[in-house]
DNA sequence: TAATTATGTGTGACAAAGTCACAGACGGCG
DNA sequence: CGCCGTCTGTGACTTTGTCACACATAATTA
C-alpha cells in the first residue's frame, strides 16, 4: 500500500477504551487503522446504543471521510476496543494519494462500497427484522473458532439496537430450544444450522 | 460539471414507476440523475418497506457505486418516482474522470459523505427513536410551502420503517393535540413549532 | 477465608409498537 | 346514482421496550 511508508510520522498509539472522536467534534485527517479495533457507535439520550461498524487492521475510517470531504462534524462516537495504532493522513496528502496512488484509491473506494453495503444491511436489520433474527445473525457474526461468543448480553443488545432484557429473554428462548448454552459473559452455539436458518429469514 | 458533455450518448429516459434496478442484479455503469427522482428502498418478506434515500436532479446514485467498485450486486430496489432522465457513465470513463476531473471527483466524494451522514441519521432514527419522533421528522421533511404533506399513511409508514396502522394511530394522537389536520392522502401541519419540538428529541 | 462490591443475568408488570382482521369512508367513473 | 378501488380507523392480540428489583457470579478486600 503506497499510503503508509516507513518514515511516516503520523502514527499514533492509543490505549484500549480511549475515545478517538465524539459527536460534534472536528477532525484533522483521514484515519487508517494499523492494528487493533475501533468501534463506531451512536448513543441515544436514554443511554441505548447501536454499533454502526468496526474499523479493523488495514481498514480506513469513513467517519473521518465525511468530515474531511464535506467539512462535516463527527456524528458518531469512536472508541478503541483494544490498544490501537492509527495513521493520520492529512487532507492534502489524502488528495494527492487519491489522484496518484491507484492502490490507495481502490482501497478507499472499496471501503466506501463495503460500508454502504453494510449500512443497508444494518438498516434492513433494525427496521425490518425481528429481535430473534437479529440476535441469531449477531451470534453467528461474533462466534469464534470454538463456536463461542464472548460478549455480555448488554454488548449484544447494543449490537442489534435493542435492550439487554430483551436479549436475555430471547437467549433463554434459544436455550430452551437447545440452540445455545448461556454462560456469564459467553454464549456457546450448539445447533449452528438451526441458528443459521433463523438468521436467513428476512423478518 | 465536466462529466456531462452535450454529445454524451449515454442519456436514458424512463417513465414514472419504472424499476431501474432490483436486488441481485448486476449493473452496467455509474448513474447520474439529470431530472426527476428515484427512490431507493428495501422490502422485507412480509411486504414492509423502508426507503433508504432518494436520488434527485444532479445527484449521483451510490447504489451503483458499490456495484461498480466491488463487483457487488444491487442490494436494494430503485424505482423512478416521476419521469426521469439518467446518464450512465461506463466504468472506464468513471475511472478516468475520478483522476482527471477535480469537479467530478469532488461531487462523487461529496455525495458519498452526504449519504453516509444520512445513513447514520437513518440508523439512529429507526434503531433509537420512537414512532412519534420519526413521524414528526418525516412530516417536516415532506412538507411543502403550504405546510401540506402530500402522502398516504402507507407512504409515511415506509418512510419511517413502520406500519400503516401505527402511523394512523400516531397521526390521530397528533390531530387530537391540534398539531395536524388529517385528510385523505394529505396532512396539513398546523402547529409547526410543536412538531419541530417533538422532532428534536432523540428518543 | 469470609465479607464486600461490582458486574452480569432473570423476571414480573406495564407501555409502546407491530400484526391481523375487518369495517367504513372517500373519490373516481360507468 | 351505484360500483369499485384506494385510503383510513379500530379492536384484539403479539412482540418488543422500559422500569424496578431480585439474584448470581466473579473480583476485591478485610
Amino acid at each position: 500500500m503506497g499510503a503508509a511508508n516507513s518514515e511516516n510520522p503520523h502514527i499514533i498509539r492509543v490505549k484500549a477504551g480511549t475515545v478517538l472522536f465524539s459527536p460534534g467534534q472536528e477532525c484533522q485527517g483521514f484515519v487508517k487503522v494499523h492494528s487493533g479495533r475501533i468501534k463506531v457507535f451512536l448513543t441515544a439520550e436514554n443511554g441505548r446504543e447501536i454499533i454502526l461498524y468496526r474499523v479493523e487492521r488495514g481498514d480506513i475510517c469513513l467517519q473521518t471521510f465525511g468530515c474531511l470531504v464535506n467539512q462535516q462534524l463527527y456524528s458518531a462516537e469512536g472508541r478503541a476496543e483494544n490498544d490501537v495504532e492509527i495513521e493520520i493522513i492529512p487532507r492534502p496528502e489524502f488528495n494527492r494519494l487519491i489522484v496518484s496512488d491507484t492502490a490507495f484509491r481502490d482501497q478507499v473506494f472499496s471501503a466506501v462500497a463495503a460500508r454502504f453495503k453494510y449500512f443497508e444491511f444494518l438498516i434492513e436489520t433494525v427496521a425490518l427484522s425481528s429481535v430473534e433474527v437479529r440476535l441469531a445473525r449477531i451470534l453467528l457474526r461474533l462466534m469464534d473458532d470454538n463456536k463461542n461468543v464472548h460478549a455480555t448480553q448488554e454488548m449484544l443488545a447494543s449490537e442489534i439496537g435493542s435492550a439487554r432484557e430483551v436479549v436475555s429473554r430471547q437467549l433463554n428462548v434459544f436455550a430452551a430450544k437447545g440452540l445455545v448454552k448461556i454462560m456469564r459473559g459467553k454464549i456457546l452455539l450448539i445447533a449452528l444450522e438451526k441458528i443459521e436458518k433463523i438468521a436467513k429469514q428476512s423478518v
